[in-house]
DNA sequence: TCCTCTACTGAATCGTCAT
DNA sequence: AATGACGATTCAGTAGAGG
């Protein structure tokens, strides 16, 4: 693999140090990054840089606490690496506990990623505090940035108010931890992964942030979560792993996936990626006649549609958003809702007339 | 006030810089600090509603840094004189969004501040997102920290086991913003500071660390919120505030309260309401699978799951209460008790599934 | 008194495309 | 790069008016 591009490996375990893999992988190439990378301070002496130097974890200002810098310049460089392999509208993710969580955020911060959301998962069934000397530690933090401030990042913002019953996701989630059958064991029984996520957590963060056959990015792929619901859904992944064991475990599992049906892949679309539709159509296809009235929703006004598709109500001209902004006084306004017209005595929407008009588009087909 | 020593000011509001006036107290002589600092929210243009109302952003003055830099030197020098403050066994709580709680965390573990918990106010009132564009942005974060690694810091696990119905309390706390006749209101009406603290949050952090007669300080003391609560649980309070309009209102607030009676009960939550479950939970946490068919309670109509927790069945598509509807011509319909699926031949009422995941909410309190 | 309906509000990094 | 046009988008709760 060239530094400067080459094939993307998708649906592919790599091993090895995830920067030096990251930095050998072709820059903006990724349409998402989930990172839950390991918050062990214990890692001094370990770290290396992507060109094998040792990271110095000594100096004057950080001699009392010399495991902070080393994890944070381990932090800055696998930040770094994953930001080149953003695509320019790619997003990252990343998961931790009070123990790094603020140091990733900031860090963040400081390379320009430019935040979305933290996101609050909330443990139905946390491990209890024994000694009664804390609160119960029952969640984990997430952070969801996207790669800068300018970028198009995606967000399925209906499939996930359709999760949630219809009413608008939050940023703190209630999920169980990765328990049962789920958990994978090692050949004694064991866990195989002290760590390993519920896939709930990554169905929920793929579902929203990305689309079928994106490319997802896991640095720290441990035992394969991410790769097993990305498959699940449909998208493509990388996953990088150090460690043999967990790229074993991770293997044997991802064969066991199976993709979902592709009907059911299908998710609750966004009206936004509609494709738009002039009023002058409605005009044009005899719809509306020039001249006739329209009314407001609040019954408050009227206006009279010409020929080219604009309205003239209250000597006010202009399209359909712009004589309904001007008569409420308001900087904007949907003409789409904002108009109707009476068919049977009944005061019927013009987006009735819209939709009629998309559902005759050749090769459209509304979700 | 000498630099050195001298008495502690108690049960008044201080005027000035919080961090000239934390340098005139004497070392040493705090039990707690509760920090409410500037977000440093860098809001850019107007927000507008759906209803095109505009949203009352915060736009203050004081909360205006010119870059991360900036706000982290500030950030660096209150907290030195914090801790300069605290008793060997003190602690404090700061609170904040994801716009400024990372660099704070990170800060406080680079001074040597003991990280015990992270806390998340779960607000159950929080405004939405108006465009759709992200998640509804539902906490704030608190920390909560010891001066050093080895202080023998105040936690009052009984007293908070009790406020949680005999549960231990985690670290998720469900509240309610501050509104109603709590908030404070200024002369025209207004509300007095933009982001006045609930009342019941400060009890809750002043109950678990506190003990009666500490002294807590407040160096972002605002309208007060923390010297309220303070005095109510017969806590001595330290407030410090630049702005005069809201050290007069703080004032008057306190001149207000009363200590609670020794005997007063604690004001447990209200009556606990049966958790919402979104089907979606189901879909994610793999008890359905997308493209498994659900059948209706009749057995007339078939319908299958899809990734984001919607139905599809006859071209309907929608949540399983409106597909449902659809199907049988009626107005509504429990979507819970109407669909079934199969499992070893006999048909399960998806209902049996939600009472599952509730059963697994261990711990769960509305407030 | 009780209910319904309307108006208003809260720490918010809140759009996208064509010209 | 800046501008204008299109047109998409909200939840829980309080307070007060009106019936």
């Amino acid at each position: 693999m060239s530094e400067a591009g080459g094939d993307l490996p998708l649906n592919e375990i790599l091993a090895g140090d995830c920067i030096e893999v990251m930095n050998s992988l072709p820059a903006g190439s990724v349409d998402l990054i989930f990172a839950d990378p390991p918050y062990n301070l214990q890692l001094k002496g370990e770290l290396l840089r992507p060109d094998n130097s040792k990271v110095d974890a000594v100096d004057d200002h950080w001699d009392q606490f010399s495991s902070f810098a080393a994890y944070d310049a381990f932090t800055r460089d696998w930040l770094k690496a994953a930001k080149r392999l953003l695509k320019p509208n790619g997003a990252i993710w990343v998961i931790g506990s009070y123990h790094n969580i603020f140091r990733l955020g900031a860090e963040l911060q400081n390379q320009g990623y430019w935040m979305l959301n933290d996101v609050v998962w909330r443990k139905s069934n946390p491990m209890p505090n024994f000694k009664g000397r804390r609160l119960t530690n029952a969640h984990e933090t997430l952070i969801w940035a996207s790669r800068d401030e300018s970028s198009k990042y995606t967000f399925n913002y209906e499939a996930l108010k359709a999760l949630n019953e219809g009413v608008q996701m939050r940023s703190d989630w209630v999920l169980p931890i990765c328990t049962g059958h789920e958990r994978l064991k090692d050949e004694f029984g064991d866990k195989a992964h002290p760590t390993q996520k519920p896939e709930s957590l990554l169905h929920r963060v793929l579902l929203a942030t990305t689309n079928p056959d994106d490319v997802v990015l896991d640095p720290f792929f441990g035992t394969g979560t991410t790769g097993a619901v990305a498959k699940m859904l449909g998208r493509n992944f990388i996953g990088i792993e150090r460690e043999e064991a967990y790229r074993k475990a991770a293997a044997a599992r991802l064969a066991r996936v199976r993709k979902f049906d592709g009907a059911a892949l299908e998710v609750t679309g966004s009206k936004r990626a509609e494709p738009r539709v002039p009023f002058g159509q409605v005009v044009e296809r005899g719809m509306l006649r020039p001249g006739e009235e329209l009314f407001s929703s609040n019954n408050r006004y009227m206006a009279k549609v010409r020929a080219d598709g604009t309205l003239v109500g209250n000597s006010v001209k202009g399209s359909i958003h712009q004589v309904g902004a001007a008569l409420e006084g308001a900087p904007s306004c949907n003409g789409w809702t904002y108009w109707h017209f009476k068919r049977d005595g009944k005061m019927v929407p013009i987006d009735t007339l819209r939709q009629q008009i998309r559902s005759e588009m050749d090769g459209y087909r509304p979700n």
